[in-house]
DNA sequence: GGTATGGTTTGATCTGTATCAATGCGTGTC
DNA sequence: GACACGCATTGATACAGATCAAACCATACC
């Protein structure tokens, strides 16, 4: 089964869990992809044992931003919204995290963004003050953290760029392409259908643009036939022209 | 002296550095705001050993995006700034630093921005490859770089927030605020009166604006009696209303 | 089948910021 | 003092994207 359907509802997702509970840590389809690949094998039961398999609803919140940091998650399914909200109700998406991401990077004391569930999801929950004691007994592991935190900032860097100087245009090609490099990470291969499990307007909150935009630009990548709008995504028709969008 | 002159050209720059080549770490007046507060004293000889202090000029470049990573570097007077360009000349800034800032967090291969000097500047430069030693010797070390690290990666997400979803007025708000916050904390204490060592370009290429837009937004604040510009930076006059500006 | 619901698309219009163009101003140089 | 140079400011105008409003469409539910 295709491992996109990861992104669907319920019942096509059921069969798509890459970790269940109860199974082991080899059997963990995304460990490869996770922060647990900075493991050894014999470290993975040990692993086991300070995390719990907990699973999320479509909508459901994980986290509240200003929450203090009691838990930390891979997700090992579906797909869920860092978000920032302003006083006055605007929204800046900061990201989204798939299948194998892992939340809780920064080891601080509260969470600096809301995490919510856009399609049912299944994480690996670990407590934050085990994974501290962890943190403190493996210097590679903590490597491996900063590893991670310091990609994550020079993507956030890449997205200030979009943000602060790309068109309308440019900004969703440039979103097209980047989910579609994550999936195929996720796939293995590379495919021209991008499944798109978020709404429009979380594309517009993660994009620094409306709804309206998100939809009147797709429509025309759609209409200069780079592009057809599928039921769960979109399909690219063209990718020489996204890849020369991008400057 | 005040410390904030390291922001003026040579003259009155010379005498506030804060760390000058021979004097040793014990003597470092940014020391403590530096990645260096997380060793013991006994350790900054060790450190003094693997570290030249290094002068640019005004608009020198410290290192180009895309430059293999040969040296990190503290700033010990003096402001640089983070730049990311696009093919066709559209300049992102991704920050500004200020003494005390660390740059070199990542540990990776090669930059992902250029580093250019806007003032003129002293810096602590450490080779990359003791640095990494280093950090596999202390990993007390480690864990502190790992702090500063998502500390930035907080302040990336607050300013994809000011990016996506701010107005030019809110910007240049949170702009004003953020940097009278900076030398406060450099200088030890709050001050009305910001000195912007940067240019109006820096400024716009920092929050996503145009040149023309920076300088008319300011202007309509003075204007406004909210602040006045003063040759090096602006002092504010009613810090009620940037507070209450800002979401 | 009918109808409510939540998201998406499309159209008309508005506006904040960009763009284009000119002027102003401070500093350094001869 | 005169001139050049590199910013910063100011004005007139254009336009990308926002806003307001309505229609559309799929799905779920009675």
């Amino acid at each position: 089964m295709d491992c996109l359907d990861q992104a669907r509802p319920l019942g096509a997702h059921a069969g798509c869990s890459h970790h269940v509970k109860g199974e082991d840590c080899r059997l963990c389809l995304i460990r490869p992809l996770s922060v647990c690949s900075a493991l050894e094998p014999d470290e993975w039961a040990s692993l086991e044992k300070i995390s719990t398999d907990v699973r999320f609803e479509e909508r459901e919140t994980l986290v509240r931003e200003a929450d203090d940091v009691v838990s930390l998650y891979t997700i090992t399914a579906g797909v869920v919204r860092l978000v920032r909200t302003l006083h006055d109700g605007r929204r800046q998406l900061t990201g989204f995290a798939l299948p194998g991401d892992f939340l809780g990077l920064s080891l601080e004391r509260t969470w600096t963004f809301s995490i919510e569930a856009i399609t049912p999801v299944t994480s690996c929950r670990f407590g934050r003050a085990t994974l501290m004691e962890y943190v403190d007994q493996k210097p590679h592991f903590l490597m491996r953290l900063h590893e991670m935190a310091t990609h994550e900032l020079s993507l956030a860097q890449d997205h200030m760029v979009l943000l602060g100087r790309l068109t309308a245009e440019e900004k969703l090609g440039a979103f097209l392409l980047e989910i579609r490099r994550r999936w195929a990470r996720i796939e293995g291969h590379k495919s021209d259908h991008i499944p798109l499990p978020m709404g429009r307007q979380d594309i517009a909150d993660y994009l620094g643009l409306t709804i309206e935009t998100v939809s009147r630009t797709i429509n025309q990548m759609q209409r200069a036939h780079h592009l057809v709008i599928v039921p769960d995504g979109v399909r690219l028709l063209n990718t020489g022209y996204f890849e020369h969008l991008c400057p």
